[in-house]
Formats: C-alpha cells, sequence, structure tokens
DNA sequence: AAAATATAATTTGTATACAAACTATATTTA
DNA sequence: TAAATATAGTTTGTATACAAATTATATTTT
C-alpha cells in the first residue's frame, strides 16, 4: 500500500532535490551555488531592486536572502546601496561582472534545463505546470487551517 | 520571455518548499520535523534497517541521516543497536513511542496530503507522476556530462 | 504631535543538505 | 596471508531554509 505522501510528496521533493544538485553540480566551475545563480538572475532582471522585492521574486525569505546576498558581495557580483527614498532599506545593484556572469550562465542553464525537459511532449508539460498551481494554490489554502 | 528554469525548475522548487513547510507547520504541536517523520516512518517500515539502508530509503546522505536519528534517538523514538553482521554498522529500531507516534501521524498526514491533491483530478496527477519520473531520469543521465 | 504599531534588514539559533575528511572495519587483490 | 582498496557511520565545514528576536525607521493611530 503505497501512501499519497509518497506518490505525490515525496517523488516531488525527490525530483526538486536532485534538480538543485545538478543545477549547483554544473554551477560549480563558475564558483556560483544554484540558489546565488536565482538571486543574481533576479537581480539582473530588475537592477536597484529592494531586499524585500528581490526576497519575494526568488522566494527566499529575507534572513537567507540576507546571507546569499553577502556571499554574491562579496564576490563582486551585486552591491547594496542604501535607498534614498527609505533609510530601513538598501537596493540591489549589479556590477558589471555580476552582469557578464548573468549573459553567461543564462544560456548555459537554459540549454541545461532543455536537455532535463527533452523527450517530454509539450501537453504534459502543461498538465504538470497545472498540477503544480492548483498544489500551490491547495497548500496556501491549507495554510490558515 | 519567460525561461524554461522558471517555468520548469523554480515551480518546482516553489512547490516543495511549500509542501515541506506545510507539513512541518502541521507537525509542530507533535514536535517533529517533516523530514524527522519520513525517516521515522521509513523504520517502522522496515525495523532493524541498517544506516545504510536507511538512508536509500529515506533519500537522504548519510551525514544528515546521522543528525537526523540523533534528534529521534534523543527523542526516543528510535535507537541504534550495533550490526552483529558488520561492527561498521548499526540497525535502526523502533521504539515503542515511536511506534505510536507513527501510528498516529500517518491517517494526519495522509489526510493532509489528499487535501493537497484534492479536486486534481486522477488523469492529471498520473501524467504529473510521468513526467516528473521522466525528469528524474533525464537528470540521472545528465549526471555524468 | 506623541504614542502605538508596523516594517526593512540583520542576527541568532535550529534543522537540513551536501562535500570532504576521518576511523574502524570489511572486502578484494596480489 | 599481507597489502590494497572499499565501506559504514561520524565529524567538520559551507550553504540554505525558517523562526524568533532585534534595532532603526516608517507608518498609523490617538
Amino acid at each position: 500500500m503505497v501512501s499519497i505522501e509518497d506518490l505525490v510528496g515525496i517523488t516531488m521533493l525527490k525530483s526538486s532535490k536532485r534538480l538543485t544538485r545538478l543545477i549547483t553540480m554544473h554551477l560549480k566551475p563558475y564558483n556560483i551555488t544554484s540558489e546565488q545563480w536565482i538571486v543574481l538572475k533576479r537581480v539582473s532582471e530588475a537592477d536597484h531592486i529592494s531586499q524585500k522585492e528581490l526576497s519575494q521574486r526568488s522566494d527566499k525569505d529575507q534572513a537567507t536572502l540576507t546571507k546569499i546576498l553577502d556571499l554574491l558581495e562579496k564576490n563582486g557580483y551585486v552591491s547594496r546601496k542604501p535607498n534614498p527614498d527609505d533609510r530601513r532599506s538598501f537596493l540591489i545593484c549589479i556590477s558589471d561582472s555580476g552582469k557578464s556572469l548573468k549573459e553567461e550562465l543564462f544560456p548555459f542553464i537554459e540549454h541545461l534545463y532543455s536537455q532535463i525537459i527533452s523527450d517530454i511532449p509539450e501537453e504534459q508539460m502543461a498538465v504538470y505546470q497545472e498540477v503544480l498551481q492548483k498544489i500551490q494554490c491547495n497548500i496556501e489554502d491549507l495554510k490558515y487551517k
């Protein structure tokens, strides 16, 4: 008797773990982790973005984002600038080397992903995404019970 | 222009994060995390199991499993017994309180999961699972390139 | 205007994941 | 049989996620 948890949940958790590990592995030569990459990408999409906004767009909580930005800043890919409109806030800016890295990695990651989904029919991908959205909605509803 | 990464990867990562968070939140009254629960469940399915086997069945690396078992053992749910056939190895055993907790939580978690997938047609769930399997296979193939 | 409340970012603490290193032990090779 | 190699589990170190607490600042309420 296989539980719903095993059928639905564990499969997803396993896949996302493997995905993260694979991306991180391929990013290793660039000395950046998959999570840092996501953040860098989001900064490149919206330069001079507040950390609050960035944490939403990258789906990371403020505490975690602070640590990731620390590392990206240490490596010279981003910088924090005081927000002139709000002294509690910083604006995160991408550096030239950050831009270069993003330009280099974007096609690389996209190609990797195209391989990850190769041989999967588009209709199936559409269903998969629809199911994930429904799961997320249901999770959202269950959060307040 | 939405990237494949955003369409395929980020959606999955988001969902699995929310899933883990939801399960952990609902398990909080029981003073056990979602990851510890998975391990407890696996021990209950195969009492006297080696850590090596357990790490495979729970999809956790040895180092992480050691820490989780430390916590479960501290809370009295499992115990380590030397393996008579191999002095490098322990057999993980479930305690009576571990069994009780598993019996209590199993239906609770199943019910939660049934809510998480409520309103999703079975055919869609089947496609979703098929896609996840394909993704995992593709990831496996890409691991060695 | 002052007080109360909310908020941005950071810090602290716990848990988890992963990689590398380690030690005792088992297995394989020569 | 001895040496070489592999392995079970643990430890150490880095990164990430999350919750709670904190401080300076902004916003809302009185």
